[in-house]
DNA sequence: TGTACATCAGTGAACGCGCGTTCACTGATGTAC
DNA sequence: TGTACATCAGTGAACGCGCGTTCACTGATGTAC
């Protein structure tokens, strides 16, 4: 590439990057100001429109970054998957792995995604969604699993990342300070896709008898 | 009441009021200012002061609003919870009702959970943590989870209300606009509900034999 | 009951400040010949 | 290769605006006697 587009690469990188390290405080994206996004990361206030129409289109870009750091987890872990022992151990550790090393990211679509934005909710909605059907397609190849019906397959892939999703916010705390957490976080995940994945197993269906009147 | 006060106590209602108004809009919390939120209850901006410091102590009365309908909610499930047969389609039915009746207070709850301001944020987790305690308890007395032990049981009542409460945001969708929803989520959550609680029923313990390796 | 004083919720004006956005500009990088 | 011109990322100053907060105030409500 041209020297000057990579470093204008490099300036909005800067810019999103700058976001994520002004929202590790604990603020969320809308309490933030384009003057303070580009205070933070050196350069004039005028010079963020060379990169973005408004702060509501670098957040969709940071959307789209952190996406990517989702969707190369959920590569590694759908590919995993059809292992046939312990699935949910490995599938856990590397999903988590991800979070780690990509803590900002998965803290910006934690905090964000039912956030101030209705353009950002709506993006992450999005691709929750997406990652859900993928899911779904997994599931339904897994021979334990054949006694489901799409709907039923739906709504379990539905519950799995929410599951997964709801225990963000405790993984990343857990990242920050080990101590506070009342039980270890990825234990207490692959706890939670345990009952989910064998009451799954032992789904009668609607009307299946007395096994269901819970 | 002394009318004084009475009226002191209306217009401090009119404050929260109005502040879930603006929020209705899909705007979060943090992105309001003090002036709107005068301005949206017919006040003048300094008369603020007589009712709250700042922003973040009138959204903490907001949590604590919240909480009163949340709790109210939760009493009636918990006190149907013990019945013999169909226990989660009644306290759903219950829990949603409730949902309804206090739409904006539990979107409140749902938009802010992992929001901007972290006083919000760190109250909302006091409730939840609260909320998952007392769901243990019960869980505790059930003749059909007697083989699960503390650990498991905290586990559970947490994966529980995390199911619970990430299908809000669906539920609160679905009060606003009914036909976009892919399915109805009071039925998905019994769903949900139902594969947990069967997991969990079926739960042999973390060396419980080739069952839990999924 | 009537009067004189105290309280205090809400007013209206004022302040300094950081905001988003605009604009003409600079000067390094890129292109044409 | 050298020169003349074009591009355009980032600058720096300026603007009008809504913000949070302060202050002395008003006038209805409450209290004491």
């Amino acid at each position: 590439m041209l020297p000057r587009a990579e470093k204008k690469l490099q300036t909005r990188h800067t810019l999103l990057q700058s976001t994520l390290d002004l929202m590790d405080g604990g603020r969320g994206f809308c309490g933030l100001s384009l003057r303070e996004v580009t205070r933070q990361a050196g350069v004039v206030p005028a010079a963020f429109y060379r990169h973005f129409e408004d702060m509501d289109q670098l957040g969709l870009a940071l959307v789209q970054e952190s996406t990517q750091s989702l969707l190369t987890a959920i590569r590694q872990v759908r590919h995993n998957e059809l292992e046939v022992g312990g699935a949910i151990d490995a599938s856990v550790r590397i999903f988590l792995d991800h979070v780690e090393a990509n803590r900002q990211h998965f803290m910006f679509l934690a905090r964000e995604q039912f956030g101030g934005s209705s353009l950002v909710r709506q993006a992450i909605t999005n691709v929750y969604r997406q990652f859900s059907n993928d899911l779904m397609a997994d599931l339904a190849d897994m021979s334990r699993l054949k006694h489901l019906d799409r709907e039923d397959l739906a709504i379990l892939s539905d519950l799995l990342i929410k599951a997964v999703f709801s225990s963000l916010p405790d993984v990343l705390d857990h990242l920050e300070s080990p101590a506070t957490a009342p039980f270890d976080p990825q234990s207490a995940l692959v706890h939670k896709l345990r009952f989910i994945m064998i009451g799954a197993k032992h789904w009668l269906g609607i009307r299946g008898g007395k096994d269901q009147r819970l």
